[in-house]
DNA sequence: CAGAATACCTGCGGGC
DNA sequence: TGCCCGCAGGTATTCT
């Protein structure tokens, strides 16, 4: 159930082990995540030197000597880094072994998740060419969401949460940012001014900082963690407590459903 | 083209 | 105890 906040933690976690070693063994257990793993990805990555991680709204991009690999965790997925000692259990689908015996071991039971092969134009891939701007972005304010949302008909949750505006806002950061912002996610994207759209924008970037500044304090655990970045014992104000009161007003919080996706949200404070 | 619905997959909790 | 059902979540793909 990885956010951007937790993706960035996963970055964080990994850069220190692997960063600027080599791929010595690729094994591959399952080759059928979201979509299939290049069949030839062990002879292709071997020997091949990861200079560095970086991110791209949720997807992690590991930079080797002849191009560039995506990794995606999509809702289960999870990447650890761990010895030969450890056992392998059900879901983990492969490896990758650097030198000094580390292994980035993925784990993912819903095989949500990806693992794809990209080269050096990675950055014309299908997949990363027509995101939105990342959230921390100087192009992502009130008045760049005011203008896209001036040919749209969406609610503002389904607008926030779609990757070609801005990346990285999933469900329940959507959720909690319109609560801080005070927007009903129900609410036509065209009938917001501006200035909610930048009350938004700061609530976002709000509220994405403090996750991950959250999911920091778990890095020195990374590789023997079991993964839980502390997300869901963070400070929900509306996410996941339909029937509960309202910190702010103590009005019984609403659950309803946009765009397939449970919404809960303060009919008192969210206009 | 925009928007809505669907699909992918597994584990878990609730109801019976 | 066991079974069936609904739900969760990210996002590409398919349908209207």
């Amino acid at each position: 159930m990885p956010e951007l906040p937790e993706v960035e933690t996963v970055l964080q976690g990994l850069k220190p082990h692997i960063e600027g070693k080599t791929i010595s063994k690729v094994t591959i257990r399952r080759y059928d995540l979201r979509w299939p793993i290049f069949k030839n990805i062990s002879q292709k990555l071997m020997g091949q030197k990861l200079h560095k991680i970086t991110r791209r709204a949720k997807y992690l991009i590991l930079h080797f000597d002849q191009g560039a690999a995506l990794l995606h965790l999509g809702m289960s997925g999870q990447v650890r880094i761990v010895n030969k000692t450890q056992p392998i259990n059900k879901h983990d689908h492969f490896d990758l072994e650097f030198d000094a015996n580390k292994i980035l071991r993925f784990t993912d039971p819903r095989r949500f998740g990806a693992f794809l092969w990209a080269g050096i134009h990675y950055k014309d891939h299908p997949l990363l060419i027509s995101l939105g701007p990342e959230p921390f972005d100087k192009k992502f304010s009130g008045e760049y969401l005011w203008h896209l949302a001036q040919s749209r008909s969406v609610s503002i949750k389904s607008f926030i949460m779609d990757n070609k505006i801005v990346v990285g806002i999933g469900n329940i950061y959507a959720a909690e940012s319109l609560f801080l912002s005070k927007i009903n996610p129900k609410l036509s994207v065209r009938k917001l001014t501006q200035d909610r759209f930048s009350s938004l924008v700061i609530a976002i970037r709000f509220i994405l900082r403090k996750a991950i500044k959250r999911g920091g304090t778990t890095l020195k655990d990374f590789i023997n963690s079991e993964g839980n970045p502390g997300y869901f014992s963070q400070h929900l104000n509306v996410y996941g407590r339909a029937g509960l009161s309202c910190y702010q007003c103590s009005h019984i919080l609403q659950m309803i459903h946009i765009g397939q996706r449970s919404t809960v949200y303060c009919e008192k404070c969210q206009i």
